[in-house]
DNA sequence: CGATTGTCGAATGTCGACATTATACCATCA
DNA sequence: TGATGGTATAATGTCGACATTCGACAATCG
C-alpha cells in the first residue's frame, strides 16, 4: 500500500466549481434569501455555459438551499420561522443521537477534545468575544457529530446546519447569556464522560430547542420592525 | 374563491420523468446495486436527450441512491453493512423525535389512526401475511413521521427509507417473530397515548436498532453464502 | 377609465454536436 | 512470454442553439 506522494490536482469539474461557488455565495450572504438566480447570468459571471450551472442549481435545490419553480427559475431559499423550527427539531434529533453514541463509546482522545473545546468556549465567553464563541459552539457540535463515527449523520448535520447558518451568523446576539451557554456544554460533556447517554442527548436537545426559540423570537421582532 | 374546475395537466418536465423513472427502477430492484447507469442508454430508452437524464442522476446522487465518479459515470449505490447501520441510527433518531413530538401534541384522530394501524398489523400477523405486515409496518412509521407535522422530518425520513427499502423488501424474514413486532408497536402507541414522550422515543429507537441488527445479520449470512 | 386580450421579450427546458478522458485492446520490445 | 506503451472506442463533460413558456406591457373594447 503506497502513501500518496504526488498530490493530484483535483481537476474540479465546472459543475463542482459552480456548486461550491453558488453555495458559498449564499452562505456568505452575498446572495440573499428570495433573490433570483438566473442561469445565464451566473454562467456568464463564472465564465462557463449554462449546463453546469443548471446541474449545480438542481443539486442545491435537493440540499434545500435553493427553491426552483418550473419555467420560473431558481431562488435562494427563504426560511420561515416554521422552517427554522423544523430544522432545529431535526438537528436536535441528530445531535442527540450523536451524543448518545459518543457517550456509549467515548475514547479518551475524543473526550479530551470535547473538554478542550468547552474550555476554549469559556475563555471566549470571559473575553466577551461573542463571534468567536459562536464559531467555537459550531465547532463543538460538529466535533460531536464527527466523533459519532457515523459519516452519514455528519453529512446530514452539515447540510442542516448550512441551511440555518445564515440566521446564526447574522444573530450573534443569540449568545448573550454566554456563561449559560458554556454551562450547558459543560453539562453535556460531563454526561458523556460519565456514559450517561440519555441525559447527554436530552441536555443537548434542550440546548438546541433553546437556540431555536431565540432565533424565532429574533425573526419575529425583525419582521415586526421591517 | 373559486373551486378548481379544470384539472390542469401537471405537464411533468422530462427531468422529473427521468427522476421518478430511475428512482422507481432502483427501488423496484429493476436496477441492481452496483449496476452502471449510462446516460445515453437511459436517455434512449426514455425517448429523451441526455441533459434531463444527467440532471436526474445528479439529484439522485444527492439523495444517496446513486454514486457517480468523475468521467466514469453513475452507478446504483451499493450499501455496505456499515451504511445500513448508519442509516438505521439516523432513522432511529428521526423517528424518536417524531414520536416525542406526537406524544406531546397528539390529537384524538391521529391516535385513532395509529391504533388502527397497529390493529391492522395484528390482523396481518395472525393471518401470517408477512409481506402485508411489512407494508403496514412501513405505513405505521410513515404515519408517525407525518403526524409530527414537521414536513422536513418527513422528507428526511422518506429519503432515508428509500435508501434501505431495497433490503427491507427483499428480507421479509425480518418479520419472523410477528407477534413481537406487533407488541413493540402497541407499546409505542400506548406511550404516545399517555404522553410519555421519552419512553415512546426510546421504545421506537430500540425497535429500529433491532431491525437494523437483523438486516446486518441477514447481509452477513448472504455474503458468506455468495 | 378600467378590464380584458394580444403581443413581445426574456428566461427556462431540451436537444444535438464537439471536446475531453478513461478503459480495453493490441502491437511492440526486452 | 510478460511487460510496456500506443491507439481506438465509448462514455462523460461542456457548449451553443432552438423550442417552449412565463411575465410584462400595450392595444382594444366595454
Amino acid at each position: 500500500m503506497s502513501l500518496q506522494i504526488f498530490e493530484q490536482a483535483p481537476h474540479k469539474s465546472l459543475r463542482e466549481v459552480a456548486l461550491s461557488g453558488i453555495r458559498q455565495a449564499i452562505l456568505r450572504g452575498d446572495l440573499k434569501p428570495g433573490q433570483r438566480l438566473m442561469e445565464g447570468e451566473i454562467a456568464e459571471q463564472m465564465g462557463m455555459s449554462r449546463a453546469p450551472v443548471r446541474e449545480a442549481l438542481f443539486q442545491l435545490e435537493t440540499e434545500g438551499l435553493v427553491i426552483s419553480e418550473p419555467h420560473r427559475g431558481a431562488f435562494v431559499a427563504e426560511l420561515s420561522i416554521k422552517d427554522v423550527t423544523e430544522i432545529c427539531a431535526l438537528r436536535a434529533a441528530v445531535e442527540s443521537m450523536a451524543a448518545r453514541i459518543v457517550a456509549e463509546q467515548a475514547s479518551p482522545e475524543v473526550l479530551a477534545q470535547l473538554q478542550q473545546a468547552v474550555a476554549d468556549m469559556a475563555q471566549a465567553a470571559n473575553a466577551g468575544d461573542l463571534s468567536r464563541l459562536a464559531a467555537l459552539d459550531m465547532s463543538f457540535h460538529e466535533m460531536l457529530c464527527r466523533a459519532s463515527g457515523n459519516s452519514r449523520l455528519l453529512d446530514t448535520w452539515l447540510n442542516m446546519t448550512s441551511l440555518i447558518r445564515i440566521f446564526i451568523d447574522l444573530t450573534n446576539t443569540l449568545y448573550l447569556p454566554a456563561d449559560e451557554v458554556v454551562c450547558l456544554h459543560t453539562e453535556v460533556v460531563e454526561h458523556i464522560a460519565n456514559g450517561r447517554a440519555e441525559e447527554a442527548g436530552q441536555a443537548l436537545a434542550r440546548h438546541i430547542f433553546d437556540v431555536c426559540e431565540r432565533i424565532s423570537q429574533e425573526r419575529e421582532s425583525d419582521s415586526s420592525d421591517g
